[in-house]
DNA sequence: TGATGTGAAGCGGTTCACAGCC
DNA sequence: GGCTGTGAACCGCTTCACATCA
């Protein structure tokens, strides 16, 4: 256990090693090592021991890891055993489909409420879920307790959004416009570009030899 | 110009570098140098002169890149002067949100036909774009020329739905369900897993320090 | 002069290998 | 004996700094 910085590409590891847990937690596994671990679910031993240590001391020697122990402190430590509260800004068709995401409730996350600024979208409802005027942004987040913004507006309107955002006091933000946003120090933002990951896609088509991934 | 192996990182940078050029092309200017867009776009004047560098000798030295020039090679590097047919494989929200998903005809992809197993979404349509049985997969992939699927279908039959994919002759898959896939070495997957950055917002927001972002 | 293209240095993350403990 | 926790080696990407050229 060490008071370093514990970079991204970890607490992302943090997050598959929990789905790896809750897995096997389900097929009744009481203990697992760092090994077998790996092994099954092709990651790597000696990188989910020096993950795990960032945040303690939690195998045993000559054991391994107890899966439920495990299990609890990861959920702990990414926080997901407090439920968070999400708004999600622009009601076309992916803010809706995102409202009703399967996921997001996996996580401990909670659709609160849309947002729009088309008037013929406000006071609609997706499911349980309203849709209100994002001028009305800052006032919602504070009856309801909204903790996380998603941005699923087209990406000329995104920095304004964001704005607004942080305006209101959010400090995590899941991104969906393919630009890049300005944000201050203390907000976390999550891009999620879907035209870089197509593009790459589209990239990878164009090459001449798409022969050998190998290993 | 090199002939060595090119990261993704490097090519997931081109995409951004030819959003970056658009913007400029589309405000009038005829060239740019690797500091202006560096410092314009917050990003690194020697790194995208060296990432354009695997592909060739683009700039002159002393003025610049010609930007219409520079936009029209990054477009042919990427493979984005072709355009791709997409099916998508799973016609829930986000299949269906994704199938008129704005960014795909942006970066010149064309969804071509929707996939899912529910009886009763067979034979609908979502805009133009009908809902085949996924069973007919390898059969409309041949007849319309699909070159690359999406994985829209919930966890457990993610893996199923990939090797479907990869018989019927895929080599790019986009995939949204939430645990890594095992492919063959010649197909490229990018994975967009929602809930790791769900999770990691959430690991941001437990963190007692959420105060100093900085630089 | 001004900006590219690039070898070299720097840095962060991954993997190795083993001492230490159950 | 088996497996963790961790210093050290390794590796690849980023950044620097400058020789090169229009």
């Amino acid at each position: 256990m060490k008071a370093e910085k514990i970079s991204e590409l970890t607490t992302n590891r943090m997050s598959v090693y929990l789905r790896c847990l809750n897995e096997l937690a389900s097929k009744g596994e009481k203990t697992v090592s760092s090994d077998r671990l790996a092994k099954r679910f092709h990651l790597n031993s000696a990188q989910i021991r020096k993950d795990l240590a960032y945040f303690g001391e939690f195998g045993v020697r000559g054991v391994g890891y107890y899966v439920e122990d495990l299990r609890g402190q990861l959920t702990k430590i990414l926080g997901l055993e407090i439920q968070h509260c999400v708004g999600i800004v622009g009601a076309g068709r992916l803010g809706t489909a995102l409202a009703d995401y399967y996921e997001f409730s996996q996580a401990n996350f909670t659709v609160a409420a849309l947002f729009d600024a088309d008037e013929k979208k406000i006071g609609q409802k997706v499911g349980d879920i309203e849709i209100f005027d994002v001028k009305n942004f800052a006032e919602i987040v504070k009856k309801d307790n909204i903790e996380v913004a998603v941005i699923a507006v087209p990406a000329e309107f995104a920095q304004a959004v964001l704005e607004r955002i942080t305006e209101a006091g959010i400090k995590a933000v899941m991104n969906f416009a393919p630009i890049p946003l300005k944000a201050a120090g203390d907000v976390k933002i999550k891009t999620v570009d879907l035209t870089i990951s197509l593009e790459s896609l589209s990239y990878f088509l164009a090459q001449p030899t798409v022969s050998n991934g190998k290993k």
